[in-house]
This record gives C-alpha cells, sequence and structure tokens, in this order.
DNA sequence: CTGAAAGCGCTTACAG
DNA sequence: CTGAAAGCGCTTACAG
C-alpha cells in the first residue's frame, strides 16, 4: 500500500509541460490553450491529481475555511443552523472547521487564536460570547467575524439575529388579545443579548397596555433553568395563566413539568408560547406556539455577510436583525379572529 | 486598519536569531536553549506572532485536520455525537472540518474527493454510505478512514458501531418477558448496516422463543416513514400490542401518530421501544424505554482508531462494536421482576 | 545549541 | 499562450 503524492510536477512530466502550466489548467480564469489543457486533463486524470488546498492556500492568503464557535448543541435550534450554515457556505466552495467552546471569556479566547492559526478567511460565533478586545483583534487580522444569533457592543464585528425586541412584543400583544389576566416570563439568559431584548420588548408591550407581568424568572437557557422557574411559578398563590418562555428549549421543559409533573393542562391551565420555531415544536407531542426565528434568512444574511467582507474588506461590518412570524399552534389560546 | 501578517522572518529580526531558530521554539521537541527560547518568545509575544498552521502542514505532510461527513442532523443522535467527537479531538489538537452530504454514492463521492484536497489526516463518515471503492481510494492515500454508526463490507476501513444484533435481541426478549402478545416491528433504514442489524437480532431472538412478528415495514430513518408505518400497523384487524421501533427519532413519530392521533395510551394500548437513547427519551414528554448506544465510549473507539491509524500507518482498520444497556422507561410494559 | 540552505506544493508576475 | 523563476511561511537535515 504505498502511499504516493501527486504533485503538479508529476503531471508536468507526464503531459510534458512545465508544473506553471499544470497550475494553470487548474486556476479557473488562467489563461490556457484548449490543447494544453486536454493533455494537462489528461494526465491528471491518469496519475489522479489534485490540487493541494493547503499549498494553495499558502500563495493565495485564502484557506476557503470558515471557523464555526459554538457553544452546544442540545438546543436543536444549532444543529439545524449548522446544517443550513454548512450547506450554504459548501456551495461557495467554503468550509466549516468546527471548534465546540464553553461560553467563557478564556476558552472562545483559546478558541479564535486556534481557528487564527488555520488561517480561517472568516469566523462565525453562534451564540457565544466575544470580548471586545477578542473581536477587535481578529478585525486587525483582517478576518471577518460575524456573530451569529446574538450581539454585542462594538463595531469592529457583524451580527445576524432575528428582532427580538419586536417578537418579544409580539408574543406581549398575542397573549393580552387572548384574555389572560396573568401573564408571567421565563426569560432567556440575561447574559446574552437574545434573553435581554426578547425580554425587554415583551416588558415594554405589557406595559404599553398598562399590565404588569405577575413574575419574571431567568431560565438561563437550560432545561433545568426552565423547570425549577416553573414551579416556582406555579406554587404561587395567584398562578400565572401564560408564560412566555424565551426559547422552545426551555418550552419543553416547561410543558413537561405543566403536564407530566403538576398535571395541568397546556394551554387549559396555562397558556406557553416559545420562541424559535424548532423542528421538535411541530411535532404533535408539544405542538408548541412559538416566535420562529427564520433560520434560513438569518443563515443567508451570515453567508452574504462573512463572504462579502472576504471579498471586500473595505466593507463595513453590519448588524442585520431579521423579523419573524408568531407561528399559531395549540400551546396557547389563540384570541378570536387574531390574524397576527 | 493593516493586515499585517507576522512571521518568524519578523520575529527573527527582532529577536536578533535566526529564522530556524524561532521554528525550533514553536516545534516542540525541539532542541532551543533556555537562553534562545526566553528572547524568541520575548520577540513573538510583542508582534504577536503564532505559526502559520498552514505553512506547518505543508512540510510535516500532516494538517491535524480530521474531515467529518454527516448526512443530517434532525436526529439528535448526530448532533451529541458531533459534540463529543469535537471536543475529544480537539484536546488531542486535532480539529473538525465537517461537511454536510446527502447519503448517495456520487454526493459522498464528491465530499470525500474535497475533503482530501485538503489534505485532511483522517475521515470519520457518520451513517452515510461509502463505496469500496471510494474507502480503498482513501486507504490508497494514506488516508485511515472510520465509520461511525455505521458499517459495510470490505477491509480498508474501520468502523465503530453499538452491538446491533444483540441489542435488537436484548428488545425482544424484554417484550416477550412483557407478555406481549402481537409484537411488530418498524424497522430502520434496510440500506443501513444498523437498519439490518437491529431487525435481524431481533428476528431472529423472535424466532427462538417460537414467535413470530405480527409486522415489519421498513420506516426509513424518517418521522413520515414511521409515522406511516405506525398507521398501517393500527389499521390492521388484529394490530399490534408492541412495537420495536428501529431508533428514537422515528419512535417519537410512532408515539405522536398513537397518542394525538389515534388517541390510544402508550404503554396501555401498545408497548413502544426505541433504540439510540437520544437525551430527548428521557424527556417526560416521551419519557421511552430505548436501547441504549454508548455515544461516550463510542466516539472514544473512533478517536482512539483514528488517531493510533494516524500515528502508525501499519495498524490494520478494526471494526468496533459497543454493547449497550437497554434503558427502562415508561413507554413500554416492564415485565415483572425484570434484572436485564 | 545555532544558522544557512533546501524544499514542502503550489501561484503569479515576468519574459518570450 | 507558455516556461523559468521567485516566493508563500514554515520544518528539517546538515554543518559547525
Amino acid at each position: 500500500m504505498t502511499v504516493e503524492k501527486v504533485t503538479s510536477q508529476d503531471v508536468a512530466r507526464l503531459a510534458g509541460v512545465s508544473q506553471s502550466a499544470v497550475s494553470r489548467v487548474f486556476t479557473p480564469g488562467a489563461s490556457v490553450s484548449p490543447a494544453m489543457a486536454k493533455k494537462v486533463h489528461a494526465a491528471a486524470a491518469e496519475l489522479g491529481y489534485r490540487p493541494n488546498v493547503l499549498a494553495r492556500s499558502l500563495i493565495t492568503g485564502r484557506s476557503r475555511i470558515i471557523g464555526l464557535v459554538v457553544a452546544y448543541l442540545e438546543n436543536q435550534f444549532y444543529p439545524v443552523a449548522i446544517e443550513h450554515l454548512s450547506r450554504a457556505l459548501q456551495a461557495e466552495g467554503y468550509h466549516i472547521l468546527i471548534f465546540m467552546a464553553e461560553n467563557s471569556e478564556s476558552q472562545v479566547a483559546d478558541v479564535i487564536q486556534e481557528l487564527m492559526d488555520y488561517q480561517v478567511d472568516g469566523i462565525i460565533a453562534a451564540s457565544v460570547a466575544m470580548t471586545h478586545d477578542l473581536s477587535e483583534r481578529c478585525a486587525a487580522a483582517g478576518i471577518p467575524v460575524v456573530l451569529f444569533n446574538r450581539d454585542q457592543d462594538g463595531q469592529s464585528h457583524s451580527a445576524v439575529t432575528s428582532a427580538n425586541t419586536i417578537g418579544g412584543a409580539k408574543v406581549a400583544e398575542f397573549l393580552i388579545a387572548g384574555g389572560h389576566r396573568r401573564i408571567a416570563h421565563i426569560a432567556g439568559w440575561q447574559g446574552s443579548s437574545t434573553g435581554r431584548d426578547r425580554q425587554k420588548g415583551f416588558l415594554d408591550a405589557l406595559a404599553a397596555a398598562g399590565r404588569e407581568p405577575v413574575a419574571v424568572i431567568d431560565g438561563m437557557y437550560t432545561r433545568d433553568g426552565a423547570a425549577d422557574a416553573a414551579r416556582q411559578m406555579m406554587a404561587m398563590p395567584d398562578p400565572p395563566d401564560a408564560i412566555f418562555v424565551g426559547n422552545d428549549h426551555m418550552a419543553f421543559a416547561v410543558m413537561d413539568v405543566l403536564r407530566s409533573e403538576l398535571g395541568l393542562s397546556v394551554p387549559g391551565d396555562v397558556s406557553i408560547v416559545g420562541y424559535d420555531d424548532v423542528p421538535l415544536s411541530a411535532w404533535p407531542a408539544f405542538d408548541l406556539t412559538t416566535l420562529r426565528q427564520p433560520v434560513n434568512r438569518m443563515v443567508a444574511a451570515t453567508v452574504e455577510t462573512i463572504l462579502g467582507k472576504i471579498q471586500d474588506r473595505t466593507l463595513k461590518p453590519r448588524k442585520i436583525e431579521i423579523d419573524g412570524p408568531l407561528i399559531l399552534r395549540g400551546s396557547a389560546r389563540i384570541p378570536e379572529g387574531w390574524a397576527g
């Protein structure tokens, strides 16, 4: 079992042409005569030659690799996003080098450093905290950074999110219109922009209607956090009759507590609304009413932003917010004549 | 915003040493005096130098990149596996270049080819079909291949699976012991080794007990396939009182049909047993009895196998089967005094 | 231990 | 259009 690396030299020799000619044949847009191309392709096919992408990257300064940093995959939103991101990038000739990181500053910093060692052309950080300093370092190194489903202060990075504040407000209006009297919120992690924005939009819209939440607890984007919050709320003397939960992943945990643990009915006793619209939400077992984050459009915007910046370094970082619809299902009372 | 690439030359100049010296300081195990190391580190820190991994790879012939090919991420088993795989490989200084592929031979062949262009040190194919020819090409190129959660004929690749035949048999014995009279099977995709092995183990064990399944339908590992199969089975004059479903992902769809669509009770009317034990299975909404695939051990075996082969090319490919336990939950009647 | 030199497999001006 | 040459940023024998 011989491990023979076939190089452009070998092909050149067999085809009886120069090594540069071989290189040109495999460089889109380079000028080669049809005769040359034919000879070279024949020799290449015979030897099974393909250009070494790494060697090419060393010269061109582009690796066609995008680094993706992601914290955890239990929330189905992320696998779905990764799948879309990966396919979209592949279609453009790019590939994803994936790094798992704890969502801590030092971990993320280490990971980004490793990513830079690989000479990635760009970095996508999905729901992961980046310090201001870190994103400036990337910018200084000419590596575009786009935050996916999270934003933070600073102008050195781009960010793509759904319109979280508006989304939170939509849920509030929907629950009010549904005639709910005691509305509560199990918030997304308040250390994240999505958690804060959804909560702000929700509470502001409530206030605009002269209403106040009966309870607000940070669910930390975890099942345990959400489940505990649900137990606390339902143990109140006057428990809520509607809960807006900061994402679907937590909403499932809340429904589990209400139905399996407390024997309550959803939406009979409590209406539940989530945020994301992951595939699971449509399954009959949950049938969750939720504010959809349009993954497809978020991914398209992310890919366009990062590739744009790679091709034209002078482009300014931009913040994109994409509006999503409320998806009506069976977990929350639907106001009569509701049209959104 | 200047994009300055700092190279070992720059560091050498600043430190007043040769470029090779700088290289040695960043090469673990190379011989350098403490004084030299200190000078170089100081200069490197000042300039923010880090070695270019791509240039290094060109010489060493190792990229420290592992290609991962995966078909779809809706089944939660895969995100979980990717997360574990990624973390385990990161801990060893390797990283994952991820490729999504349709599970078709030509698509997979294309993807593998691209992976080889990136000079990956090894390839992990998760539940994806590889032709014999393809895995031989990788072997010829000196790139170890390990199939994760799938196997097929041929000795040119390694494979890590759970003990699927034994697992299928365990489920059969459990359902028989539970006193079920009409046992059916919604099989995993029969084009896959896992689907075939689980079915074979299940049917053989049934036969060994003098029993026959009342129905066997291929669920294709999809929600739709499984849901249709469930509808067909429940429409039989004498519907099953127990169904072994080829994986958890399908089992959820089956439970949705039984409970939400047909108004049946699980396990009151029908016992359901799945295969995988994804995190979702433990959620109260499903509470699914299932044969666990020990992801941690499967991942550990995969990492060990592929890194072993990278370090020692003479190692033979190997097939590893890892036994998993039946996890008892509420979706299937538990035989009295059952101890496994 | 250290430096000068060759070379990994390519791309890309530069002549012709 | 084509070839000879330089060079991308490193590692690694080879002398000293």
